[in-house]
DNA sequence: GCCGTTTTCGGCCCGACTGTTTTCAGTCG
């Protein structure tokens, strides 16, 4: 069962309260209920089954015998019900900038619109602007939503929402009174996907550097123009990108940042705790009363507030401000500590460079794309394994048993004349139909470091794409499962593998699972590798290079990783290349 | 709908901006 259905109909039953006008913390519990059913690494069924949703917060009575019913049944009765109420396209009005809950229900209500199609008629017809509360303005913006929709390609990849924060960010940091520049929002909490782009300054003259920004030569369209906020699309990455530029003064600075980094639920959460010790908690500060208790430093809010400081990584109300105020967060794997990468292609496969190439930029600092952060640099590695593909991927050029071999050769020879640096031999060896590897054992037994992947066949059943990666993971030589759901950000779903299964099964079997940091990929995806963290399975974060650039990405699997609460102990390559051996050894002597 | 070392009922986070308004509702983050 996918989790991500039954979070869509807790959603759907709360944006149809929504329009129909139900009580508004009503709506807030269902909206709750949605994420935290999506934040579910595992099968909601086995959650239900062992208590663990009747015991999270948030969840009640009313809800947990909503999710019995859609275990047991496939659906939800009061799901029908609200269905019922209102045409089913009226919910895609709700994704139109400027029209909420609200303007839904009053142009169903009063001119019978009930897609998107036919409120651009009424738009155009000058309907939408007679009826009352709306008016010239409105409408446009409304229109200008649509158009922005129509265009838009949703949200965008981490690197794409890099490199448009760097553009701006170059431009505001020479300007004068600009004090301090940070990334805010989903960005900063590296989400894998962005909506829009946060930049939060500090500086005296808002109104400057928001003109600054909103006339520079990279914006396409202006959204907004105030005193303390710009908003633009502005030409980034190949694509149109939404960012807000935020102005506060510098001793709000930290205040600011943390309340424009959400996450929203996380907030919340703060905000609460604040409240319940006399507290107020804004953009501007922590208060008690009109005195100031903290504001220029983000990390005195949480202080004040008496929870540990938690890393932005961290915040999506996922346990973060329980275990925060037991001093019990967890010491977030860095960039910093990662000693070699463990995946990369040559052009001896799909790769554009040689072995050496490779090893070069790897036994220098490597830079990453997000200058505001710490980590932006980190290296120099101790090894790196390269790992090209296998035969069965012909479009990507495989290697053959043969030309495997002699690369294996000619990486023991490279290593003599090498110092500080080990190159590690190894394959990226394609996991073929019946689960069984694409190169033989004996073969195998000549490598460092053996990543198998599935590469064909991802849209098959649950039980076959499960099959295939556990049977790998029997085989004594496979060290890790690349990429193991195989999803492409914004291009391909997940296979619909039974992560549960593998976790437990790598565990078993003493392999490894993929961090694949690759912006495309971050497979495993946050949430899957806390629950491998959990289960003990170790990760392997690497970027899959395929140029000596792609040795920068690094740094998105890291952070991916550490959304997932994992430290440098649970990661494989933060080991020396000693400890790393062994390790990979231990699995052949079983 | 959810929740409780001040509550099993009565609360539930905060502010900016915009537009349509003569004091506020809707939307957004």
């Amino acid at each position: 069962m996918r989790n991500s259905v039954l979070s869509q109909i807790f959603e759907q039953m709360a944006d149809i309260m929504e329009i129909v006008g139900e009580d508004r913390f009503r709506i807030n519990a269902y909206h709750k209920v949605a994420r935290i059913i999506s934040d579910i690494p595992g099968d909601t069924g086995t959650a239900l089954s062992s208590g663990q949703l009747a015991a999270t917060p948030g969840i009640g009575k009313s809800s947990l015998a909503k999710i019995e019913e859609f275990v047991k049944t496939g659906k939800i009765t009061a799901h029908q019900q609200l269905l019922a109420k209102i045409p089913a396209t009226l919910l895609e009005l709700l994704s139109v900038p400027g029209m909420g809950p609200k303007g839904v229900k009053a142009v169903y209500e009063q001119l019978n619109v009930k897609s998107i199609p036919e409120l651009k008629a009424a738009l155009a017809g000058g309907r939408v602007s007679q009826l009352p509360g709306f008016g010239d303005k409105k409408s446009q913006a409304i229109t200008r939503g649509i158009e922005f929709l129509e265009k838009s390609t949703g949200r965008i990849r981490l690197d794409q929402a890099a490199q448009a924060a760097e553009l701006v960010r170059q431009l505001l940091k020479s300007h004068s009174g600009v004090r301090n520049i940070q990334t805010a929002g989903s960005l900063r909490r590296r989400v894998e996907t962005i909506g829009d782009v946060d930049i939060l300054v500090a500086a005296d003259k808002g109104k400057k550097v928001v003109a600054a920004f909103t006339s520079a030569g990279f914006v396409q369209e202006v959204l907004a123009a105030g005193g303390t906020k710009g908003s633009a699309i502005i030409d980034a990455a190949g694509c149109g990108v939404h960012v807000d530029v935020r102005v506060v003064a510098e001793n709000s600075f930290g205040a600011a940042a943390q309340y424009f980094t959400g996450s929203k639920q996380h907030n919340v959460r703060l905000r609460e705790i604040a409240v319940k010790s006399g507290l107020k908690l804004n953009e501007y500060g922590l208060f008690k009363a009109e005195k100031v208790l903290a504001g220029a430093v983000e990390e005195d809010i949480y202080k004040k507030l008496k929870v540990d400081y938690i890393h932005p990584f961290l915040r999506e109300d996922r346990g973060e401000i329980e275990a925060a105020k037991k001093h019990s967060l967890p010491e977030l794997i860095t960039s910093r500590d990662i000693l070699g990468d463990l995946h990369v292609h040559t052009n001896a496969s799909d790769g554009n460079c040689q072995i050496m190439q490779l090893v070069k930029a790897a036994q220098k600092p490597i830079p990453g794309d997000l200058a505001d952060t710490a980590g932006s640099k980190w290296g120099p590695y101790k090894y790196i394994c390269i790992t090209d593909h296998s035969k069965s991927s012909a479009i990507a050029n495989g290697l053959s048993a043969r030309q495997l071999a002699q690369q294996v050769e000619q990486i023991r020879k490279l290593n003599e004349q090498l110092k500080d640096i080990t190159i590690l031999a190894g394959s990226e060896v394609d996991i073929l139909a019946d689960g069984s590897l694409d190169f033989d054992n004996k073969l195998l037994s000549e490598l460092d470091f053996v990543i198998a992947s599935i590469h064909s066949g991802l849209a098959s059943s649950r039980e076959k794409v499960t099959m295939r990666t556990l049977k790998a993971m029997d085989n004594p030589y496979v060290n890790c499962i690349g990429h193991p759901t195989g999803r492409l950000i914004g291009q391909r779903e997940p296979m619909d593998v039974d992560i549960a299964a593998v976790i437990k099964h790598a565990a078993q079997t003493h392999t490894a699972l993929e961090v694949n940091a690759n912006p495309y990929r971050l497979d495993l995806k946050d949430i899957h590798c806390r629950m491998a963290a959990e289960a003990g399975v170790k990760l392997v974060i690497a970027t899959d290079a395929h140029s000596v650039e792609n040795l920068g990405l690094m740094h998105y699997g890291v952070a991916t990783a550490a959304r997932g609460w994992v430290t440098r102990n649970d990661v494989l390559n933060t080991y020396s290349a000693a400890k790393l051996k062994s390790w990979a050894a231990a699995k052949r002597k079983t």
